[in-house]
DNA sequence: GCCGTTTTCGGCCCGACTGTTTTCAGTCG
């Protein structure tokens, strides 16, 4: 098992490598040197598979941005443990570049003049030389420097300058846009960036606007009480910390251009230069005022206009991440999204049977009240005692109750599930004979996690041969931030599936995401099924079903593949 | 260091804001 482990570190620890790599070409003045290892870090903190793997199949020119020389890098850095240029490189700016960076306003070249000036290594030596008053003395940098550090060492240290589930923040960013609506000073507010793609974790908000009266406007979104501190305000843009622990940036932009500028703004970055390239080979230039050619503008006042204009279908904003979604639309072939208002229904809820903190009774009736169709009551099974899982017998008392509430002919059908535990050699924790009873069966793991990838696999397989399962539950087992995903070979998994006529959920709680969209892809390529399930423990969590189906849509599923839209459900369900 | 439907060489997205400069480099998204 140990040597596991250290597979499964190899793609961060050469993505770090990378990014080091990087900031100290930066330092050394090659640019673009920097740029293709900023790249290369950023596909493999992506990938889904193993490096090594791809080093064994001997693919390692797959990963985006590898070419001959990282190739080389990479091979050495897995037979030797080292990259000699890192080593070199490392040895003459022994610095923490991963921390540092996390510092708004200090890039490769201030953090390198810091190291020569001051000898400044880290966050303590950073600090110390804030407290000592000596930043400030230090050629290029002044007193509003040293402040500006100063407050940004706070801001990183009071938020861990992680990014957060969007799901835990998505009502406070919706009641700040509110906000700033309600003030009447604006003629156009959009949210864009990573939040309008639906990411599942957001690292700041981007707010687009226009008006007719841009200084006045600005004013008044200054004096708003949410904002704790302004890091930049000119004609155009402000960025701002928010109490909530939140970086927002405001970009007030002409009417005629708002089109482009949501373009812009709402990212990705991949996505954005992309479109430049295309922008480029036909001759144009693109950028957040618009598509133009020389002087002439070809489209600036709508998204929609922009992408014609290059020849491109318009990309849902859920897809914009350069994962082929370019070519797609090139290609006139985007797959037609499944809706967020056809989801009307939950396949994976719990109540205070057992973790959860909302009767039967007050789920169902938040059900009723966000006009689901049907939700899944699916409580754990025995054997997760940290969760008072529920045994037989208190299964078909709970399976009664839902009979009984079911004949009430409600506009609601409350489906007998349960979150059933699939042991360690892959049995299941309840019988045969109320397993086929219920009408859906999330299977899950969540006890002895950290086996490895073999053990692991069968495990998830036999209990999908059993036939006894409707739908895997969370199925990397990823918490963000906390947990690493199981170690699973997902090719075998989703393969069992599509064998066994069983779905794949994918998790809406905030902190598992689960599965990410990029293994939603991996599945679909495999022709599953997939439930979304909001995995909601209260009914003031029912709401984290609309982040599952963003997930689904960044995976590009459509309807037909999704059985809580209201087709298929009503196929497999015969209502 | 990567990459190719004009290219195996010569490009590589683009603009806003700040602080410290005295016209611009560094950082950010």
């Amino acid at each position: 098992m140990w040597f596991l482990t250290i597979i499964f570190m190899i793609n961060s620890e050469l993505s770090s490598i990378f990014e080091d790599l990087a900031d100290m070409e930066d330092i050394e003045e090659n640019h673009w040197e920097s740029i293709a290892y900023r790249k290369v870090a950023k596909s493999i903190s992506m990938l889904t598979g193993d490096v090594l793997d791809l080093y064994h199949e001997k693919k390692l020119r797959n990963i985006e941005g590898v070419g001959s020389a990282i190739e080389k890098k990479i091979i050495e850095y897995i037979e030797t443990g080292k990259i000699s240029k890192y080593e070199i490189l490392k040895e003459k700016y022994n610095i923490d570049f991963q921390s540092l960076r996390k510092i708004q306003g200090l890039g490769p070249k201030r953090i390198a003049l810091l190291h020569l000036t001051l000898g400044i290594k880290n966050l303590d030596d950073l600090g110390a030389a804030i407290d000592s008053d000596r930043i400030s003395k230090v050629p290029g940098f002044g007193t509003k420097s040293q402040e500006a550090l100063k407050k940004a060492i706070e801001f990183y240290k009071s938020t861990g300058a992680g990014r957060i589930p969007l799901a835990t923040c998505y009502d406070d960013i919706q009641k700040f846009f509110d906000k700033i609506n309600s003030g009447g000073k604006f003629t156009e507010l959009q949210i864009a960036g990573s939040a309008r793609r639906m990411k599942d974790t957001v690292g700041d908000i981007d707010i687009l606007s226009s008006s007719t009266i841009p200084e006045e406007a600005a004013k008044y979104f200054l004096g708003l009480e949410e904002i704790k501190h302004v890091i930049a305000s000119g004609d155009t843009k402000i960025s701002v910390i928010l109490s909530l622990g939140l970086n927002c940036d405001l970009r007030i932009i002409d009417h005629k251009s708002f089109g482009a500028g949501l373009q812009y703004f709402t990212g990705s970055k991949e996505h954005n230069i992309r479109l430049r390239d295309i922008a480029i080979s036909k001759g144009m230039k693109l950028n957040e005022y618009g598509l133009f050619k020389g002087e002439k503008v070809i489209a600036s006042e709508t998204e929609h206009g922009i992408y014609k204009e290059l020849g491109l279908q318009w990309v849902p904003p859920e897809l914009r991440e350069n994962m082929g979604e370019v070519e797609a639309a090139l290609e006139n072939s985007l797959p037609e999204l499944v809706d967020y208002d056809l989801i009307r229904g939950d396949f994976h809820t719990h109540t205070d049977a057992t973790d959860g903190h909302s009767t039967f009774r007050q789920m169902v009736d938040a059900a009723i009240k966000l006009d689901y169709k049907f939700i899944a009551i699916t409580e754990h099974s025995k054997s997760l005692k940290i969760a008072h899982g529920l045994d037989e017998k208190k299964f078909m008392a709970r399976n009664r109750e839902i009979e009984k509430f079911n004949e009430k002919k409600s506009s609601l059908r409350v489906l007998k599930g349960v979150e059933l535990e699939i042991l360690k050699d892959g049995s299941l924790d309840l019988s045969k004979g109320l397993l086929q009873e219920m009408d859906v069966v999330i299977g899950a793991i969540h006890q002895s996690v950290n086996d490895d990838i073999r053990n692991n696999t069968t495990r998830f397989v036999r209990a999908i041969e059993s036939g006894l399962l409707t739908t895997i539950a969370h199925p990397t087992g990823r918490l963000l931030g906390t947990r690493e995903p199981y170690h699973i070979d997902f090719d075998t998994v989703f393969q069992a599936c599509k064998d066994n006529n069983v779905a794949v959920e994918i998790n809406g709680f905030p902190t598992r995401s689960d599965l990410p969209y990029d293994l939603v892809k991996k599945a679909k390529s495999y022709k599953v099924n997939f439930t979304l399930g909001s995995d909601a423990h209260g009914t003031e969590q029912l709401k984290y079903l609309r982040f599952a189906t963003a997930i689904a849509r960044r995976g590009w599923l459509e309807s037909k593949d999704v059985l809580n839209a209201d087709l298929q459900f009503s196929k497999k369900f015969g209502k």
